[in-house]
RNA sequence: GUGGCUGUGGUGAAGUGGUUAACACGGCGGAUUGUGGCUCCGUUAUUCGAGGGUUCGAACCCCUUCAGUCACCCCA
């Protein structure tokens, strides 16, 4: 073979389109009931919106972009997620001079340079909202019921919800210092990567699966605890808001987000039957991007939501459904003169609107009565050369067996009529 | 980026140093004249992920590499 597909890569093969199909349906069915727009942005941008939007330090920029230069001299990245093109887009088309807030969903490809595993790929595919100008907590409500409400609809049981407030500009930078002086005193008993975190990004530490970094950091003063006026009350109004709309979700004070650009709600949904890669749903607010991508000082939030993990639910769930590509006839061909003469008949039925196929084999009779099952076929049209010298068609009707020659038209006509209920 | 396991036909797999690589499913063809679903028969890998080495001899041993998979990490 010339190639392969490239590393942690795959083909979405007819197999399974449908049930890939399903899941978008059910996603778009979701936000036009919530009154989101969809929006398509280009699969590449500039590397520097990314660098600026997601934040330099984070994993994704550091060690997960396809990142390469054009023929143009231009650094592009495959986009890693969509949230910063979104914003992008908010600003560039001017979508802020609408009416707001601006509700927006997409689904498609991102790209992240990940090592392959359950549940993770290079190129995996979102669901995501973005809603953007608006700052109270209802929207913040309105999202999360989104996210849960798609997955219910799906029939997925046990998701948990998790909820924390990661604070803002005024109030973080006093929690991190506050954090800092915490851990510093047994700095060195913790895991490499945590020493390494504890000048970048101390929050991450607490989010450490190392068991004993866990220990360590077990009394640490929590974000809780030192949420500004403004980020409490937020933060308050998104739990009784959800709790008036009985959504469950548990509090997680070690709940932190991957990209800097988040700031007072994140949540992530899990499903825990799905082991490591358990985060079907992640998202959360991110009050100053928009300002950091250019813009006029503009809320927003958003989740996105992944689209192999949801699929890999349901199939531990068995709740995929049963997807059969029904022919409604199959064209049956004995002898050379019959073959121009049944063409026309598929032609003519397909111009009418019914799923029609034929062998483009050259296979026996036999052999295409055979295939005709295989494709669930209702009817056949069998024209041998007998037949099309009187320009008639047989008719059979493969579940009763029951067959009849009738003119072209005729045939025509009954096959229209049966297919048409 | 690190580690464990794995790599035989379209698929699931047997085979762990000796001449023709089991078996099952699938695919294709057929079982008297132009008819499917069941059954039966035939057929379907000069070759065991790739490259190199050891040996008289390798799918089986060694090395390298690639890929899959799971975990760490990260995240959707």
């Amino acid at each position: 073979m010339l190639t392969t597909g490239p590393r942690g890569t795959k083909d979405i093969l007819p197999a399974t389109v449908g049930y890939w199909r399903y899941i978008e349906n059910t996603a778009r069915e979701i936000c036009s009931l919530f009154n989101y727009q969809e929006i398509r942005t280009p699969i590449f941008e500039h590397t520097e919106l990314f660098l600026r939007g997601i934040g330099e330090t984070t994993d994704i920029v550091e060690k997960e972009m396809y990142t390469f230069t054009d023929r143009g001299e231009r650094s592009i990245t495959l986009r890693p997620e969509n949230t910063a093109a979104v914003v992008r887009s908010f600003l560039e088309n001017k979508i802020y001079a609408d009416s707001q807030p601006t509700k927006l969903f997409y689904i498609g490809p991102m790209f992240r340079y990940d090592r392959p595993q359950a549940g993770r790929f290079r190129q995996f595919h979102q669901f995501g909202i973005e809603a953007l100008s608006a700052k109270g907590p209802a929207i913040d409500a309105e999202i999360i019921i989104l996210a849960v409400q798609f997955l219910e609809k799906l029939g997925l049981q046990e998701l948990k919800l998790y909820l924390n407030s990661v604070g803002c500009p005024t109030c973080r930078p006093v929690y991190r210092e506050r954090l800092q002086d915490y851990l510093r005193n047994n700095l060195s008993d913790f895991c490499g990567d945590c020493q390494s975190r504890f000048g970048r990004n101390p929050m991450r530490i607490l989010d450490c699966k190392n068991s004993r970094c866990g220990q360590l950091s077990q009394g640490a003063p929590e974000m809780a605890d030192c949420l500004c006026e403004d980020c409490k009350d937020h933060f308050e109004g998104l739990k009784q808001l959800l709790s008036a709309a009985n959504i469950e979700f548990k509090l997680n004070p070690r709940l932190v987000r991957g990209l800097d650009y988040y700031t007072k709600t994140a949540f992530e949904i899990q499903y825990e039957p799905l082991g490591a890669q358990s985060a079907v749903c992640g998202g959360g607010r991110y009050d100053g991007l928009v300002a950091e991508c250019g813009g006029t000082d503009t809320p927003g939030i958003g989740f996105a939501i992944g689209m192999e993990r949801v699929l890999l639910a349901l199939e531990k769930q068995s709740l995929l459904p049963t997807i059969d590509n029904k022919l409604a006839i199959f064209v049956v061909t004995l002898g050379e003169q019959a073959k121009p003469f049944a063409f026309k008949l598929l032609c003519e039925l397909r111009r009418s609107g019914i799923t029609a196929d034929m062998d483009f084999m050259n296979r026996s009779l036999k052999a295409q009565m055979k295939l005709a099952n295989k494709c669930m076929a209702s009817y056949v049209a069998i024209i041998g050369d007998d037949e099309a010298a009187q320009n008639k068609v047989m008719v059979k009707n493969m579940a009763s067996g029951e067959q009849e020659l009738l003119d072209f038209a005729k045939a025509l006509d009954k096959l229209n009529a049966e297919m048409g209920e």
